[in-house]
DNA sequence: CCACAAAACTAATGCGCTTTAGTAGTCATT
DNA sequence: AATGACTACTAAAGCGCATTAGTTTTGTGG
């Protein structure tokens, strides 16, 4: 009979190296170190080996003796309820990914369901030392976690600007979106092909981008004497976006046209405007911001706000790397989202 | 002027502890471990200092005493541009999380592109002590994977079935959906309204669970005597869904149904009906495998089977805590999936 | 009041790595 | 040939915790 291999391959160690390198363990960590205190030679020889024996350094020792948990992290503070579709999040971490990989970083990932919880993370993150640097999103008005961060000593990159007048933290960086210019463009488009009355589905409220999103709207339709521009928050779901358009849509003069804050959105209310018999574009425009298949299959197809997603993830882990790297905060600004104008925009009725 | 704090508040070691209660660090370690050793006395006001102190363990010297490091693996190896909607992963690792945060275990989460990458990581995030266990998704035919964790002695639950036929592990449990009985489902709702010729647009052909749906359906296909009934892989994006749907309506004998094996794929089937004049349901049927907003809110509504897909999630953390706790490897089978008729099935034309 | 066990607590070791201090060996300089 | 300046290497300590072995205190029965 086979004689069952009980011991699961036990993981080398330095002191493995060493001994079949024939040299002691500060040797085998100068030479995989690149530290000066060995010749070439050697260096080379414990290479091999190491190399040989597939080891791997032990990211617990590493951390214990003060080089960082190899670890960023990355909390979603989201309500289980609205985290339904989103291709932001998983396109947002894809990228993210692609860079944190060249350093053999890991990302810790948590979905939480508010920002108490959130913050409380990141307090047993520091405490138990777990991870180096986080990554922080959907920055909110008076938003509690640059303070905490820098409190903790824990690096940061803000995904998406913080609201203006925040006061700037030394170990955090911000990587954000012009949402102000991108609902701009926005404007410039319904405006141009007629529109007077544009409504805007917001997101959660008390997201920075959403406030920066609401006051473009506002300004823009301020700068055109455009009287009948609103904005209405809701919490990024189907449900709630169903409900705003239906509310909007039955009002005594409605909208002519309807900039959604998010695909979900945008194809609810695509599916209400069906439902009440209005022909989208013939009756009613409608934009969504942030495009995705959803956009792409809807029939008409869906004007939607394009933006690299995962060109976005990386930018903020490149800041994140830098960071920690000793670097100092930046603040950096990403690409202007570009409209692409599809089939679900066209000029207002009787024009 | 104010002296600036430099030091970003150290974090409380047992050291801190054991001088505050005025005992060794030894008796801390037995207190708040609830090792014997120390009076009720002690081992309170122990517990007191560690929560004012705000305490927490080191995971990092936690793992190097031998205890784990407090964290499970989820890979995920997808090309990047698959990963576009896909409600299915978010809703799992947070069911996932949810089980996970009551232990405070971590979710160490990697995008790759490929199986080779994945198995890669698991060698190294084994070879760096990084994981205590792992979550395995998109089971294979022919999967190296549950054969190399058992070589490294990781444990595992693979999410979703093995192929029949896969040798069993010792150290691996698995959780997997009835996707047979689904299938049969399905074929039942679309055979009771007369459908005769139904197509499968199915997913990647490797993964085990496309082949059970295939076989499946075929099973079911026989046992029924219909000859017209097929399946179509794709890569689960909405262009091959796109793509496969229209070849198929070109042919002279069209199906009346078409079961896609997601919502995105799904959602780009009602497109391509939409654009070729086709009506949905009048002249083809479509059904869901997965619910989402997408097909709540496409019009018509697709009917889509429904699975608690964080439930799911919450299962395989469940079974892998198990595993992690001693428990023998179990296989252990979730709900069978709900059909949600909507809108999008009636019988075919002519009938 | 003593012997002796059990309870309460401390000291010491190890996990795998980095780093500082320390020890040979080599080479050039005067 | 002796001094110093490097170079190549080893020994030892420490990171924060768990754990084992060892020590002191307390309690019990005789």
């Amino acid at each position: 009979m086979d004689p069952v291999r009980r011991t699961p391959a036990r993981r080398p160690t330095m002191k493995d190296i060493a001994q079949r390198a024939g040299v002691s363990e500060s040797a085998v960590s100068f030479a995989l170190n690149d530290r000066p205190g060995v010749s070439p030679a050697t260096r080379d020889r414990v290479r091999r080996v190491a190399e040989q024996l597939g080891w791997r350094p032990s990211t617990a020792a590493r951390a214990l003796s003060g080089e960082g948990a190899a670890t960023v992290g990355l909390v979603l503070a989201r309500p289980a309820h609205t985290l339904g579709v989103e291709s932001f999040f998983l396109q947002l971490v894809s990228g993210i990914q692609e860079v944190l990989a060249r350093r053999h970083l890991g990302l810790l990932f948590q979905v939480v369901e508010d920002l108490g919880e959130e913050c409380a993370i990141y307090r047993r993150w520091w405490a138990e030392r777990r991870v180096d640097g986080l990554l922080v999103v959907d920055p909110r008005l008076d938003d509690p976690r640059p303070a905490l961060l820098d409190e903790l000593g824990l690096p940061a990159v803000v995904i998406g600007a913080l609201a203006p007048g925040t006061p700037a933290h030394s170990g955090i960086s911000t990587v954000w979106a012009d949402d102000a210019g991108a609902m701009a463009s926005i404007v410039d488009h319904l405006y141009g092909l007629g529109h007077r009355r544009i409504l805007h589905i917001a997101g959660l409220p008390h997201l920075a981008h959403t406030q920066r999103r609401i006051r473009s709207l506002h300004a823009e339709a301020a700068r055109r004497g455009l009287p009948d521009v609103h904005s209405i928050s809701t919490d990024y779901s189907d449900t709630e976006g169903a409900e705003a358009t239906r509310r909007a849509l039955a009002r005594p003069r409605p909208p002519t046209a309807i900039v959604y804050d998010n695909d979900v959105l945008a194809m609810a209310g695509l599916a209400v405007a069906n439902e009440r018999g209005l022909a989208v574009p013939g009756d009613l425009s409608l934009v969504a911001w942030d495009d995705s298949v959803l956009c792409r299959s809807a029939h008409p197809a869906l004007t939607a706000l394009v933006r690299d997603t995962s060109s976005f993830g990386r930018h903020a882990a490149e800041q994140l790397l830098s960071l920690l790297d000793g670097n100092p905060a930046r603040e950096i600004q990403d690409d202007l989202p570009r409209l692409m104008a599809r089939a679900s925009t066209a000029p207002p009725p009787g024009s």
